[in-house]
DNA sequence: ACAGTTCTTATCAAGTTGATAATAACCAAT
DNA sequence: ATTGGTTATTATCAACTTGATAAGAACTGT
């Protein structure tokens, strides 16, 4: 009998895994990115039951050699179809979901993710759906019927929009949905398009160039030449406020 | 064939489950209480193999009919003997643990939680070793030596410190750790055991007093009386802002 | 009554915010 | 070449917040 044996006998004696039904891990995925000034989320249709035919965060099981970090890199690839090595990606780690009766079938606890993808601001990355799905693509957040999402992904969603748009205050987590090098404009849109709130041009640049590093570079568009920057300090401080909702309309 | 059946043998058919064993779900809790100025966690020793004799955070499985925070609340009465409908308790999820490698027995998903205990500032609740542990007692923080703990718990520690100090800057999250009813200066003291950092009590006083609501009672101790509070809003705004840590001494 | 302690309020210079506008740089069309 | 439209950036200013410091008030213990 070896070591290992011995202990798992031990392991097994004390705790007695009878009481324990195994469960499932997943991860489930809030991929955000960001094109003409709204910001949109991945979704996939369900090819299966429980679901068929509904809207649903890409998601997968969690491998038996990789942490959930790693599988929310490895399913965003298979569900989605995206190239990594060719987008500028952020995944962090959002909230796990553990009610019982989450997925009618068995017990499957999802360790959802925020997954922010770096682009243009016009051109939103092309998905391709992976096997379990139907078809994969991008939704509007803001004009999502979100109660139609399958098991409780709607509440995943509002989590991970919730956590980008308070970490948007203090940190400058925003540059992520845009290009390496920016100008405050495009970072501006992605307060607007998350915030769902106007921020004065002025002000905004004021508050925001303390925390970025300019390249001396310029981009030229229509009016004023912008200059483009870098990310500087992680931080914002003191935060940014982020203004009461704007009456939709 | 029941419909739950046929759903679950379309789930087997196309997830193939023996790709993916079982995984142990736990909970992990950071359990905090102030007194006398410093903030205490609660460890337990482990009863069993492996690191055994070492110092761990409470936890324990996830039963088949709870969520995590359902297991966080049930594991933290067992293995702390606290009994919560006499304690003010604050429990929040923190985040996953799920390397492959963190339990040598075998794959044990660990939810961390962060769990406040309210208190005069003085006492700490008496701690009761449950039927897992050698024995359950409070150490001090930030005298501890986190390495010795046992598995990943020195990680997950220092991420609830962190969280904690965090909101602390945002929210009134403070609060949990003293009585329903406090003094500004109770207050201070968790501000200064968590922060590791004495804030000037007359600025602390002007900015705190609007997040709070005052009782009209007062409180004498040695020195004027003191006004007593409860807490008001949730938020602080704009933010306290956290000075740079003092220098060990 | 006095010294010691603590709570609360006051003061003020320095810095930040929100609102608004002025200035500057560029394009496109006349 | 000039004009008008558009956008970026800087400036201005009153209102507010902060950090430092201290004054005033309330109570205890001797």
């Amino acid at each position: 009998m070896s070591s290992n044996e011995s202990q798992e006998a031990e392991f097994l004696a004390s705790y007695d895994p009878a009481e324990f039904p195994p469960v499932a891990l997943t991860v489930d995925l809030v991929v955000f990115a960001v094109a003409n000034r709204e910001l949109h989320v991945a979704l996939v249709e369900r090819g299966g039951q429980p679901f068929l035919g509904r809207m649903a965060l890409p998601g997968g099981f969690v491998g038996p050699d990789e942490d959930a970090l790693a599988a929310a890199h490895r399913e965003l690839e298979e569900e989605t179809g995206l190239d990594l090595s060719r987008h500028r990606v952020v995944v962090e780690q959002l909230a796990t979901y553990s009610a019982p009766d989450r997925d009618p079938r068995m017990r499957v606890v999802s360790v959802a993710h925020l997954v922010l993808l770096g682009g243009d601001g016009v051109n939103l990355p092309e998905l391709q759906a992976g096997s379990d799905a139907a078809k994969a693509q991008w939704q509007p957040v803001h004009e999502l019927e979100s109660r139609q999402l399958a098991f409780d992904h709607a509440d995943i969603l509002a989590a991970g929009l919730e956590r980008l748009a308070g970490k948007m205050e203090y940190t400058t987590i925003a540059t992520a949905l845009v290009q390496e090098e920016f100008t405050l404009s495009a970072l501006r849109d992605v307060y607007t398009a998350v915030w769902q709130a106007e921020l004065p041009a002025g002000n905004f640049t004021r508050k925001m160039r303390a925390s970025l590093t300019p390249t001396g570079r310029k981009v030229q568009a229509v009016g004023a030449p912008a200059s483009l920057f870098i990310k500087g300090s992680e931080w914002i401080t003191p935060p940014m406020v982020r203004p009461v909702v704007t009456a939709a309309g």
